[in-house]
DNA sequence: TTAACGAATTGATCTTGGTCACCGAATGGG
DNA sequence: CCCATTCGGTGACCAAGATCAATTCGTTAA
């Protein structure tokens, strides 16, 4: 993560430029409005950035003020649980919207970290609601995501409580190609994990030494290969197959 | 549930009136809204009902064209494991909205079932969508109920998964009374269960037995009383108080 | 009323994942 | 460069909840 040479050293002058055009777009909320719409959104968005590894873009408790959308980077949201444990809710990639829970509450229900070199677009909610209701792409486009989201945690967590912790495991590593695919064409047969496997676990509603024990049986069936911080797919389908195990 | 005295028995006349004479408008989307607006979000809804006990309002896989309000009466939305099970993923009560899940999809996500006498609202998508670039307060109105119901999913079933069954329970049971409490002003430490023990359990994340067993030992704590499709809450405080155990 | 079915409960046993203890490797700060 | 700290992995053991099997209870249907 320290090497200058790396594609997570973002170019600056890709991350000073606003929505009309921005490389993320085709991913963003943005997607499909025109010029003009796209001046509008442009407006109302402030782009802030780098963040740095372990560097907070909002804090638990802060005053809920704006969502953010991901130029480049990865961020985890993680809350503490009754027992005083972390737990993380998410991790979120290029193009992903986060801070949506909290809508509607005075403040955020999160801390959202940063895991690695990370720029985002804070776009003020009250602003974007007013924007909405010119803009009926807009206002459309926010619905879909919301859905979406509903729909995503429904069938990663809900559903997810009656898988075994293989097919969770391998749920999430699908997740991890998708989502990889679209920040690096290349090589989406291997994942460069960029959150720790305690992280992850804690994703999974697990504790880390049965991560390690689940990516080892994975490991055993040759499905994958464990480096440390890079997880191998070796065999694509198997991992791809919604029914598995 | 065939008592006729019931309160369940819902006067036909209540469920003929549009939102301007909705006794359900405070919990509604409506909250809040002007006559004119109110007249605007009452000209697209269509009233359903009576729907009886195991009726389906719609089904996995039906084209998805509205949202649902409930104005009398309870739903589960229930979808089907990979391994086949019944899986049920919410309990939705009098002016609770359903079918969000399905926004930005072709059809509807689950199947979406009456536990008793049940009327709700259908609230054409498209339409609303429509009202809502010209009723500012509607638009903020959804944008809410979308964070409340993520809010709500991560608490309850995120947060959950670190919870001991017997914990989770109680969070269920909490959340029945404020509900119950909604419909019916007295008796708020006694809940009749509409729905049947396997689908708390499937909504847990339990096999019927565990939670059969978690319900003894509660009671045998002396924090309810458990006669069949009647729970009693003998220690209100335990319940309600966040942490426990 | 009785028969029949599904829901609820109970006990015995097994499995999965959690807990605890430890070690080695990687990382970051002085 | 070294040391401290965190991260990742392993084994032994334990406990919560699943599974299987049997019984009781309640509701509906005949």
């Amino acid at each position: 993560m320290r090497d200058p040479a790396s594609k997570k050293d973002v170019a600056l002058e890709d991350m000073a430029s606003g929505c009309v055009g921005c490389v993320t777009r085709s991913l963003c909320l943005g997607e499909g409005l025109n010029q003009q719409q796209l001046k509008g959104l442009e407006r109302i968005i402030t782009i802030r950035g780098p963040y740095r590894t372990g560097q907070a873009i909002y804090r638990l408790e802060e005053r809920f003020n704006s969502l953010f959308i991901i130029r480049a980077g990865t961020v985890k949201t993680e809350s503490v649980s009754q027992e005083g444990n972390n737990l993380v809710d998410g991790f979120f990639f290029q193009g992903d919207v986060f801070g949506m829970e909290a809508i509607g509450s005075a403040t955020y229900e999160h801390d959202a970290v940063a895991l690695e070199e990370t720029w985002v677009c804070e776009l003020p909610f009250e602003q974007f609601e007013s924007l909405c209701q010119f803009v009926p792409r807009l206002q459309h486009k926010i619905m879909l995501l919301f859905g979406q989201k509903m729909r995503h945690t429904n069938q990663s967590i809900v559903h997810g409580r009656c898988q075994s912790v293989e097919q969770r495991l391998m749920g999430f590593l699908r997740m991890l190609c998708q989502k990889s695919v679209l920040q690096d064409e290349k090589c989406r047969s291997s994942v460069q994990l960029v959150m720790t496997k305690g992280d992850i676990a804690s994703y999974l509603g697990l504790r880390p030494e049965s991560l390690s024990r689940a990516l080892r049986k994975l490991q055993s069936r040759g499905i994958i290969r464990n480096h440390g911080k890079r997880v191998e797919v070796l065999n694509v389908s198997a991992v791809s197959s919604e029914v598995c195990k």
